[in-house]
DNA sequence: TTATGCATTCTTTTT
DNA sequence: GAATGCATAA
């Protein structure tokens, strides 16, 4: 662990930097492959530098090549390296490029990583400096808003009308504005009607009686530790001799602030970033950060990297014109030798599930292989949505089709609800003073305990001014809580007692001791005992989770990375498509990009537009720019003319976005089927006229027939594939199934009849899994055998 | 205390 | 159409 410690990092260090010993002679073979830009971006060593990098530009390879050449030279040795990033991904990729192009693995590059992670390690250095003990642990969205509850409600306050969620809301804000309680400018004071203010400095206050923070603490707390500790801010000024920033637009003020005071000394900071992919301002980034980046920094040397190595020209070219709409941009044109390739694809459809229908055929063409062009991976092809609930037609519809995919982003392993149980149990059994853990676990797996219980609980732990687990140990010896619940308390009481010691004895190691923990807890034969479908999915992970386990020296260390760590990278071996939204997408690319939902009020999102104005707006056409630049060869947008929003039919505009494409690199498919042609007609149409053509389309979804049917409620206006087949049965019509029938249903495929409660099956699905399936929505087989899904 | 059914609100985007 | 919260019933 060369870290910074004490020893390690002020004693100049004995251990010998990359380069004393031959340094001039040291090769550079890494130097060769870069551009001009590229190289003078990486030999730009000391001072202040913007790298201004495009989409596909090279940055990341610039950023390594850099850090390498740092080594390399002997600037700085690994631990002298701050290298910061957004994501963990991230952080590792750099890891894995600088040790490539070093040839060596780098050992230790223990200052690179995200924001958050860098500056966890600091916080654990210096917590008692804001009232933390050094063991503090860190909360996360479900802990913040059960807090917040019990504060709104304390302060009498009507939860319905200023919910939890708008305050911890409110209160990120302030955090990532690096506002602590004290510094909270009046201008807030009415935040919250009027009572923000007071609740976040309970929350603060809260959050440190229970030794813990949140996500936006992590930040605050080091920049309040730098402003008010001179002799700490020097120390790490003085060590950090480099200091690298990726995604630079993405920085909210208060990283910006814990950027710029460790900057202060060396004034080394190369800040690599491009304004035209700034899409996280609803998250407190502040593009003004990049846009300033010069006048915070004098004298700094900016580069541009414009060549773009991913997408063919037309691609570049229509992603170029839909960008060329904002104002106030930092200017940069990208170019590219490639060659023009295929325009850029635009397609209408009647509904979303029909846009999921076309795009699932159109994969399965790529996949083997259309028009000239050899067959593709699915690992090659990807499916960017705006919002995540768009995800669901894609996935209904790959699952009937037996289409593989995978969906980054959605609910991830950490958040699901079994694991974070099993982690409130692990939480409690290395400190019995997380509060939150305990009420998260008191009651699951049933134990007779409700609110009155718990709140006995909490009055007995506030009168003697102790943790929730010493209150219920309290409760169960003077017998404050009779029946099953005063059994099932001192159940749980006793075996976290157990526990803890088995964990402090170490006769077993800490996977064992979490398999022991679930095991007495409870907790799996709670799911065993579950009969619901998901069941058998939750044991799956709680396998998993201790699988994960294995991977490090304790529970603690576990615990700490779990709370960091936000990935879910899931290397599995099968080929997939990929399904995830446009925030997730960034820094990614594939040889085939779907865009679908370009409709007004999705995207752009009207709540975007109505919250933030032509700021939305803007950051809504760079999340445009986002997506069409991911694409490297083909890269399809689509729309539809109606679309279920909060489970009703809406009729859709195409959006605003899709009048910028430039008409020269759009090709404008039309669509199949029945209502496909309504939209606009041919290609030259579009080309010649869009805005014109924009009104026929528009009048296209406004056709009387259409009106109709919206007035009679019938919105479904076209039947559905099945429907049309006469394989949608109604519930009078239901046949009898029997056990091991073979099924189909239109959501799920195949399947294979394996029990029979009342109307509900208990179907295996081919595809799908083991589901609980109500009988009127299954065929069997053999009647859509013939179906060609 | 828990289970159930009804009504309500809502869905951007996430380290 | 789903998830949440609330009221009522068991």
């Amino acid at each position: 662990m060369s870290d910074f410690d004490e020893n390690d990092a002020f004693e100049a260090a004995a251990r010998p930097r990359l380069s004393e010993q031959a340094m001039a002679a040291r090769p550079m073979p890494y130097l060769d492959g870069l551009n001009p830009a590229q190289r003078e971006a990486v030999e730009a060593l000391d001072g202040p530098v913007l790298m201004l990098a495009g989409a596909g530009t090279g940055k990341t390879k610039a950023l390594t090549t850099r850090i390498a050449h740092l080594l390399n030279t002997g600037q700085a040795r690994t631990n002298e390296i701050l290298a910061v990033t957004f994501t963990n991904k991230a952080a590792r990729e750099m890891k894995e490029r600088v040790a490539g192009l070093l040839g060596q693995t780098v050992e230790g590059m223990p200052w690179m990583g995200t924001f958050h992670s860098i500056c966890v390690k600091l916080l654990r250095r210096h917590a008692e400096l804001v009232g933390l003990k050094t063991n503090f642990t860190i909360l996360d969205t479900d802990d913040q808003i059960r807090l917040l509850k019990q504060l709104i409600a304390a302060a009498n306050i009507d939860e319905k009308r200023w919910p939890a969620r708008l305050l911890s809301g409110v209160i990120d804000n302030w955090k990532n504005r690096a506002w602590t309680p004290e510094t909270l400018p009046s201008s807030e004071a009415n935040a919250f009607n009027g009572r923000g203010p007071e609740l976040y400095a309970q929350y603060q206050e809260r959050l440190k009686t229970l030794n813990a923070c949140d996500f936006g603490d992590l930040l605050l707390h080091m920049v309040t530790i730098f402003q008010k500790h001179d002799d700490i801010l020097t120390k790490y000024q003085t060590w950090f001799k480099y200091i690298l920033v990726d995604e630079y637009q993405d920085t909210n003020v208060a990283q910006y602030l814990w950027l710029r005071l460790l900057a202060a000394g060396h004034r080394n900071i190369c800040c690599v970033g491009d304004d035209d992919q700034s899409i996280y301002g609803w998250r407190g980034a502040e593009v003004g950060n990049i846009l300033r980046f010069e006048k915070d920094f004098p004298g700094a040397k900016v580069v541009r990297l414009e060549q773009n190595y991913r997408s063919t020209a037309h691609i570049l070219a229509a992603a170029s014109g839909v960008i060329a709409g904002n104002e106030g941009r930092l200017g940069k044109e990208l170019w590219t030798e490639a060659d023009g390739g295929e325009k850029v694809r635009l397609i209408g459809h009647w509904d979303g599930d029909e846009e999921a229908r076309w795009v699932g055929e159109e994969i399965e063409a790529m996949q083997s292989g259309t028009r000239g062009r050899a067959g593709m991976s699915l690992d090659d092809m990807a499916i960017l949505v705006r919002a995540s609930h768009q995800m669901r037609a894609f996935e209904d519809r790959f699952l009937t089709i037996g289409l593989p995919y995978r969906v980054i982003g959605g609910p991830r392993f950490y958040e699901r609800m079994e694991i974070r149980d099993a982690m409130a149990y692990f939480r409690l059994t290395v400190s019995q003073n997380d509060d939150l853990a305990f009420e998260r676990i008191v009651n699951t797996p049933r134990r007779g305990l409700g609110d009155k219980a718990v709140q006995t609980i909490q009055t007995l732990a506030r009168q003697n001014g102790v943790s929730l687990v010493e209150g219920a140990r309290i409760a169960v010896e003077s017998g404050a809580i009779k029946g099953k619940g005063g059994k099932g308390l001192a159940e749980l009481v006793a075996g976290l007692d157990r526990w803890f010691t088995q964990l402090r004895a170490e006769d077993d190691t800490h996977v064992e001791m979490a398999e022991v923990i679930l095991e007495e807890s409870g907790y799996t034969e709670m799911w065993l005992n579950d009969k619901t479908p998901e069941a058998p999915g939750r044991l799956e992970n709680l396998k998993e989770l201790v699988k994960a386990l294995e991977s490090f020296e304790n529970l603690q260390g576990f615990l700490e990375h779990v709370s960091l760590i936000m990935d879910n990278d899931t290397d599995d071996a099968e080929e997939k498509v990929t399904i995830m939204t446009l925030h997730a997408a960034k820094g990614l690319e594939y040889p085939a990009v779907f865009l679908p939902g370009w409709e007004d009020g999705l995207f752009p999102s009207q709540r975007s537009m109505d919250e933030s104005g032509l700021k939305g707006l803007e950051e809504e056409r760079r999340l445009a720019y986002v997506g069409i630049t991911r694409a490297e060869e083909i890269c399809t947008i689509s729309f539809a003319a109606n679309r279920r929003v909060y489970g009703q039919w809406q009729s859709q505009l195409p959006s605003r976005f899709v009048d910028e494409l430039p008409a020269d690199h759009v090709e404008v498919l039309t669509a199949p089927g029945l209502y496909g042609g309504g939209y606009g007609g041919t290609a030259g149409d579009f080309g010649a006229s869009p805005l014109e053509d924009k009104a026929s389309r528009a009048d296209a979804y406004n056709s009387p027939g259409w009106k109709r049917m919206q007035a009679q409620g019938n919105l479904r206006a076209k039947p559905s594939p099945n429907e049309a087949r006469g394989l949608v049965i109604d519930a009078t019509a239901v046949s009898s199934f029997t056990q091991g029938d073979r099924v189909f249903h239109t959501k799920f495929g195949y399947g294979t009849v394996m029990g029979i409660e009342g109307d509900k099956l208990d179907i295996e699905f081919d595809k799908a899994g083991a589901k609980k399936v109500v009988s009127k929505f299954i065929v069997p087989a053999a009647q859509a055998g013939d179906v060609p899904f």
